[in-house]
DNA sequence: CTATCGATATTTGTCGGAGTAATTAGGCCG
DNA sequence: CGGCCTAATTACTCCGACAAATATCGATAG
C-alpha cells in the first residue's frame, strides 16, 4: 500500500490550533534545533499502518481540516510563509509542498505580496476523498451528508441500470463477494463496511464511465462514513442485505430499470436510516458544539 | 484572478518530450548556471492573461498531459527527482512540488527507493478540473466525452428538478442573464460558451447542494469544451435556446418535472448533435491517431 | 537447497538559507 | 484629482546537504 499524498488518519489533531512539533528533527539540525523533550505535547501525525506519516501531507492534513471546519474562514489570509512554517515547526519546503496540495485541491491560492488566502467553498474540490476525508475528521455538517445522499439518490440508480446493461463476468464475480463477505462479517465491522464499498464501487466501475468511476471514490467515501455515522448510534435498525443482493440480482439479470429500483430502494432505506439516527443525535438542540473530545 | 496553482494553458507543450528550458534564472546563480542563450527553444510556460506562470505550475501541467496522454503509463516510474529536475531544467525544489500537485490529484504515487510511479486511472481525479483540463489539452478519448455526456444526462436532469423546488430569486436573475447574454453573442463565441457554462452552473447551484456544486466545475468543462468540439466542426445545427428557455421556464414555475424533462431534451439534444460531430470527423476510420498536428 | 536475516545502496523526504520576481501600497508629480 | 513611479512585502526559485525509508542483494543458518 503506498502513501498516496495524504497519509493522514489523525482522528483530530487537537483544538491546539494545529502544533506539530514533531520529534524525528530530520534534515541539518546543524547545532540549532534544540527541540527540548516537549514530546508528550505532540502527537505523532499518523499512526494507521504504523506509517509514520510525510510531513508534508500531515500538514495539508491539518491545514485542509482547520479550513473545513471553519477555524480558517474563506478570504482569511494565512501567515507568510516564514512564520507560518516556523510555528508549525517544519521547514519552509514542507509547509510549500502541503499548501501546495491544497492550492491543488482549490482550498487556497498564493499570490507574491498578497500572501495565501483561503477561497470560497464553491472552490473545494469536494468530490476530492481527501477533501470528503477532511471534512469527517471532524463533526460534518448535516448538510452535507444530506447532499452525499441526495448525490447518491441521483447517481446510483442510474449507474445500477448502465452496469445491468454493460457489466462484465468479472464485475458480477467481484460483486458477488463483496456481498458474501459483507453477510459473513456484518456491517458493524470495518471489513464489512469496507465489502459494501466495495460493492457500489463496482456497480460504478461495471459502467465502464470514466467519470463516474472517479465519482466511486466519493460516494465510496459517502457510503462508509454515513455507515460509521449510522453504527456509532450502535442500532441495527434493519438487514441490509435483502436490498443488495436484490440489486445484484437486476444487474445480473441485465435488467435495467429493475436495478435502478432495487438501487432506489436501497439508498433510500440507507437514507430513511441515517436521517432518523442524525435527528435522534441532536433532538432539538442544534448546538454544533461537539461535545465529544474530552 | 488569482493564479490558482495551475495557471497553465501552453497549449501542446510540444513532442520534444517536455523540455522547460526556462530564462528567467530566479534564485542562487551565484557563478555556475551558465544558461546559454538558447532562449529560442524554450516557448515560456504560460501565457494566459499575461500571467508568465509559476513553474512548478507549469511542471505539473506539463507532466499531467503527459501521463493523461499517455506519454507516461500507468506503473511506469519516473526518473529519480534529480535526473528529472535537471532534465526539465528547473530546481528539485519546483519539481518537487510539481509531482505533489499532481500526487494530490491521485495521479502519482512516491515512496522512497521505489521514486515516484504513476497510479492506474482508475485513481485519478478524473473530477478535477484541472485534470480534466489536461486531458483537453490534446485529442482526448472518444470515450470521455461519451461518459461527460452521460454524466450531464444523470446529474442535470435531476439537478433541475431540485432546482425548480429551491431556487432562490437571485439564481433565477443570474440564469435569465446568462441566457440573454447567450442569446446576444451566439454559441459560436467565447463569451456565449460563458454564458452557457453559468447557466449550468447556476442550475446546480440553486440546487443548494454542495457536492452538486462542487461538480458544476467539472460539468462546466464537460459544457465547455463539448461545445468547443461542435464548433470546431463549423456546423450549427440547431438553435439552442429553444432548449434552455424551456429549462428556465419550467425552474422559474417551480415545476421539478417539468424542468427535469426540459432538461433532459436540452442534454440529450446536445448530445446526439456531439456524437455525429465526432462520428463525422471519424467516418469509419477507427484510428486514434490523431492526424492533427502536422 | 531454501529461507530468514542483515548490510547496503538508492530514492524520496526534510531542512535552512540566499537571492529573484511579482504585485500591491503609497508617495510624488502633473 | 489622477496617473506614474518608487518601495516594501510576499511568494517563488534555487541550492546543497543530511535523514529516513525501503527494496535489493548477500550471508548465514536450518
Amino acid at each position: 500500500m503506498w502513501t498516496r499524498c495524504i497519509a493522514g488518519s489523525m482522528t483530530r489533531t487537537g483544538n491546539q490550533a494545529l502544533c506539530i512539533r514533531r520529534i524525528r528533527g530530520g534534515g541539518a539540525s546543524r547545532e540549532k534545533r534544540k527541540m527540548g523533550k516537549t514530546d508528550g505535547a505532540g502527537k505523532r501525525p499518523s499512526r494507521r499502518n504504523g506509517n509514520p506519516g510525510r510531513i508534508h501531507g500531515t500538514i495539508a492534513h491539518d491545514l485542509g481540516v482547520a479550513i473545513v471546519s471553519g477555524q480558517y474562514k474563506p478570504g482569511e489570509i494565512l501567515p507568510n510563509e516564514i512564520d507560518f512554517s516556523e510555528r508549525l515547526k517544519v521547514s519552509r519546503s514542507a509547509y510549500r509542498e502541503a499548501i501546495r496540495i491544497l492550492s491543488a485541491k482549490g482550498m487556497v491560492e498564493s499570490r507574491p505580496k498578497t500572501g495565501t488566502r483561503v477561497t470560497e467553498p464553491g472552490n473545494w474540490n469536494l468530490l476530492d476523498p481527501d477533501v470528503l476525508a477532511w471534512y469527517f475528521a471532524t463533526e460534518p455538517d448535516p448538510a452535507l451528508i444530506d447532499g452525499l445522499f441526495e448525490l447518491r439518490m441521483i447517481v446510483e440508480p442510474a449507474a445500477a441500470a448502465l452496469a445491468a446493461e454493460r457489466r462484465k463476468p468479472a464485475h458480477l464475480t467481484r460483486m458477488r463477494e463483496a456481498l458474501m463477505e459483507m453477510e459473513r462479517c456484518g456491517v458493524d465491522n470495518e471489513d464489512g463496511r469496507d465489502a459494501d464499498r466495495t460493492f457500489h464501487d463496482t456497480v460504478l466501475e461495471a459502467t465502464g464511465n470514466m467519470p463516474l468511476m472517479s465519482l466511486a471514490s466519493t460516494i465510496g467515501a459517502g457510503v462508509r462514513w454515513t455507515t460509521i455515522y449510522k453504527a456509532r448510534k450502535d442500532e441495527l435498525p434493519r438487514d441490509p442485505m435483502p436490498d443488495h443482493w436484490k440489486v445484484f440480482d437486476a444487474i445480473a439479470a441485465g435488467g435495467p430499470d429493475e436495478a435502478r429500483d432495487a438501487m432506489t430502494e436501497l439508498v433510500g432505506a440507507a437514507l430513511r436510516d441515517t436521517a432518523r439516527a442524525l435527528r435522534r443525535e441532536t433532538p432539538d438542540n442544534s448546538a454544533p458544539d461537539t461535545a465529544a473530545n474530552g
